[in-house]
DNA sequence: ATGCCAATTTTCCTCATACCAATTATGGCA
DNA sequence: TGCCATAATTGGTATGAGGAAAATTGGCAT
């Protein structure tokens, strides 16, 4: 265990106190995507912000190098550093998206994102159905052994859930739709984490998998589409989404 | 004509030389999708790269922020900052993407990418069909005019082209998908634009484009979506991919 | 010889300062 | 009033100096 026990991708710990320019641009990120700053706005300039917030020009510079990498503005000499419009936002980055989660989603974001759902996950359970091998099939097969063990209700359960997901993912072959899925199925997550356990009681998830499962084996494609959309459609009225 | 003649989507044209910043993040890039560095590699360290490509460590530290707010690397102190493996990588990133082009895509990257296309721009055109207001349709029927009247082989004919798509979009009130689609044909733009013209002779696109405008005029989002399924596959085929 | 612990070194992170480059604003002149 | 040179502003680059954390090294005891 020589190294790499956390990811990169795990948000810093609470204990490990983040970079400082980490937190500028994670800061002045919500703060874009919250709305408080418009686009066309102009951000406080290089001097004026490290000598309000106390921190070194270098810091502040290196978020906004961060800000502009995801398209949330952009920076030209004399005319200051502004907020790009929405359009050319990076609406798909993890970061971006956890900023507006963070910020306080707006219903049309929700729903933009759950649209999104719809489209991606059944197009990639039916690529999973033509390229999966042997190996995704027995995973696949042992994660909803495992869901169907300890249910919803526990970390175990909704971990694999998470990893049948990502498994028919990894069985589309396809990284570009890997990638997408991935900032989808993040939002999500966070947004069923606090509908959960409000209803009163949900239905067993058990026989929609079952079928996205079974489709996918027998190398079923237009079936695993249809399946895994019957799927996420009762997922989402469960979750009081759509 | 006080301001911003030029936007900041359009890439630093021949005179305006870019920042330094910019083009070290470019480069090493370039370098990273083109697999001159592999997952897991670390990159050189900030005293050394600054020496020897002749630029200040403040300059290739910027870059680096920006491959990192890209998933493409992460630092660590001491550790030094690595190659993230490819999962993470934000491969629908227009810089990523553009990078992916430039270091020479690979055959999977394109399929990859026209199979995303395959799964968005219907998808987008059946919400298009749902959503779309009078001015949408007047705007989409002028750039069908505009398209038959110049054709594809002349500059304003291809603009009229993609400003219809781009209309489509708009159309479909869904910002993430927006962004997505924006990233996707991109891709598709630049491989098309060295497949064209060496077909003996391409096939008229007015009747599937019409064929689209058609169902989204009158509403119908199932036959707007096989339309535009269509109308891809035709020209995916007309181009040489599929 | 092996395993554990402390000291050292390496590398990224932050700050401060100086100067450069480009653009906007200003003020004078015709 | 309109144009043009000058000045001021703001982001961009370079450099030096420490600080913090992790990997390595070396010593010590078992």
């Amino acid at each position: 265990m020589t190294q790499a026990d956390d990811h990169p991708l795990s948000r810093p710990s609470s204990t490990t106190q983040r970079a400082v320019h980490d937190r500028i641009a994670h800061d002045l990120g919500v703060a874009i995507v919250g709305g408080r700053y418009q686009p066309g706005d102009i951000l406080p300039g290089e001097e004026r912000y490290s000598a309000e917030q106390g921190v070194s020009r270098t810091a502040y510079r290196e978020a906004v190098r961060v800000l502009s990498a995801k398209g949330l503005v952009y920076s030209r000499t004399k005319s200051g550093t502004r907020i790009t419009d929405r359009l050319r936002w990076n609406m798909l980055d993890l970061d971006v998206l956890a900023w507006m989660f963070e910020a306080g989603p707006t219903a049309e974001f929700l729903r933009d994102i759950f649209e999104l759902r719809i489209v991606v996950e059944p197009a990639a359970a039916q690529f999973a159905a033509l390229r999966r091998d042997g190996q995704d099939i027995s995973r696949m097969g042992h994660a909803l052994e495992e869901m169907r063990r300890f249910g919803l209700q526990t970390a175990e359960g909704r971990a694999a859930d998470q990893s049948f997901h990502r498994l028919i993912l990894h069985a589309t072959r396809n990284e570009s739709l890997i990638t997408l899925a991935t900032s989808v199925t993040a939002v999500v997550a966070w947004t069923t984490r606090f509908a959960r356990d409000e209803r009163k009681e949900s239905r067993d998830p058990m026989p929609d998998h079952d079928a996205v499962f079974d489709a996918i084996m027998r190398g079923e494609g237009e079936e695993a589409r249809l399946k895994m959309l019957a799927l996420i459609r009762n997922a989402s009225t469960d979750a009081g989404m759509l």
